[in-house]
This record gives structure tokens, C-alpha cells and sequence, in this order.
DNA sequence: ACGCAGGGTTTACATTTGTAGACCTATCTG
DNA sequence: CAGATAGGTCTACAAATGTAAACCCTGCGT
């Protein structure tokens, strides 16, 4: 049940990606992709830390952290918080809703059917 | 792009199925079903009114509140975030990764399937 | 005249989120 | 040695969010 705000979504998008990072490295990335200061980051590392989203093991004087939460879970958390908030929890609601918006590309419709016809 | 969080989100759909509600009566649902005292309905009230997710005309001396914001618009905006956030903004994606994990009902799936097909 | 319900405003306060500066130690390197 | 870099901690601060008490005026019923 660990809330992911936008931003920490984007740290673990990191971990997941490139898996344990060691501290420099994390703060190098964040700076350039989001323009913090090395303090920022910590802060969120720090933070996230304490909630459990993510952790770190010793390697000698320094850390490497790593997502403590896999993507599958987390994803799935955020999409049944999502639909459950929105659309009652039914994601045939979401897609007639969409659908009706004229918010799916002809290659969403397309590559929806495929999915559901390959049970993939 | 108003971002609603889930408690505002609560109050717009009140506002979204009972349509334009006085004041007194919006405070009484609000009591009922999130256990509010007057003063923080109120409060939240006059926040979204500010930030131009609901309104208000006056009828005599009180208040008519109602969403100003349609729930299509709304749902829209939401959906595209939360998609754009955790799936690249990839629907597709988020039905193959539901099905992987098993997320899906057999009657979500047919449903979905139902939709698609009659483009509905 | 008095108190209660309707309808509001103003103020307050804790927590979370986003952001960062200041400062400390250990180490490496010219 | 002196200064840069790695790796951290601690403190701070504004804005947003969730929550509510205090207080005000106006009618209405008794």
C-alpha cells in the first residue's frame, strides 16, 4: 500500500531501469533529469528510505540502492487505486469511456484487440 | 488541467450525480459519508471553488454548488495522466500488464472484448 | 427576547511534498 | 598541506492537503 507521489514514480523508474545504483550515480541522474540539487535528492532517498519504496546494502563505506517494491506491484497498486477512484473499479468502464472520447488511436484499439485475442 | 486528489474527486462526483446541491445539503452528504464536520466541507468548498472545479449561483441569499468541470473532461484528464505516468501513455500497455498479472475477470476481459468489437 | 438552524468567513494547525543550503568527515591528488 | 570530490546528516521553508474550532449575521419559532 506505499503511495507513489509523480516524482518518487520517477525514482523508481530509475531503480527499476538500472537497477542498484550507488548514491553518486542516483544523484548524477537526478540532477540531469530533473534538475535537483545533490540535497534534493537525498532528501528523497532519505524519505523514501523510511517508507520502505526503496533500500539500499552497504557496499563498503557507501550505498547502492535498489527499488524494494517490484514494477509489477507497484503498477498494479497505482492502476486498481486508479480505477478504483475513477472508475469504480471497472476497466471495461475505462475503455468504453475512452473509446467514447475518441482518446484511442486506431493502433490502441488495434493492439488492445490483438492483446486480449493472444491472451497476452 | 485541474488536478483533482481523490477527497476533492469524492465531492465532484456528489456534485456530478445530484446535480447543482445547496450549500446545507452538500454539508449534510459530506457529514454522512466522510464523517466532515460543517467547517471543513466549507472549506474544501471555497478551496474548489478558487481553483475552478466547481461553482456556485446564487439562489436568494445561499448558494447552488456545482461541478464546473465535466466528469468526461475530468475522467479524461485523469486517465491520461495516470496513464502517461505509469504506462508511457501506453494503453495497451496497461491491459498486457493487467493480464499478466492476472488482474483481469474472465468478465473483464469479455467486456473489453464486447467494446472494442462493437466500437462502444 | 432567546435560542436554534441556516449560511458563511477567518484563523489555525499537523502532515506531506518539493526544494535546497549548511555543514561534516574521509579521501584523493597536485 | 590545501583544496576538490564522495557521501552523508540536519535544518528550513513554502505550498498543498486534510481537518476543524470560533465566531458572525439573519430569520424563525415559542
Amino acid at each position: 500500500m506505499i503511495k507513489l507521489t509523480d516524482t518518487e514514480w520517477k525514482i523508481m523508474e530509475l531503480l527499476w531501469d538500472k537497477g542498484p545504483m550507488p548514491t553518486m550515480e542516483l544523484i548524477r541522474e537526478l540532477k540531469d533529469s530533473m534538475g535537483w540539487a545533490k540535497s534534493t535528492a537525498m532528501t528523497f532517498l532519505g524519505r523514501m528510505t523510511s517508507k520502505g519504496s526503496i533500500a539500499y546494502s552497504l557496499d563498503g563505506k557507501s550505498r547502492k540502492y535498489f527499488a524494494n517494491i517490484s514494477r509489477d506491484e507497484a503498477e498494479l497498486e497505482e492502476t486498481r487505486s486508479f480505477l478504483s477512484k475513477i472508475y469504480g473499479g471497472n476497466v471495461g468502464l475505462m475503455i468504453s469511456s475512452m473509446l467514447k472520447q475518441e482518446a484511442l488511436t486506431k493502433e490502441d484499439i488495434e493492439e488492445i484487440e490483438r492483446i486480449i485475442k493472444d491472451g497476452e
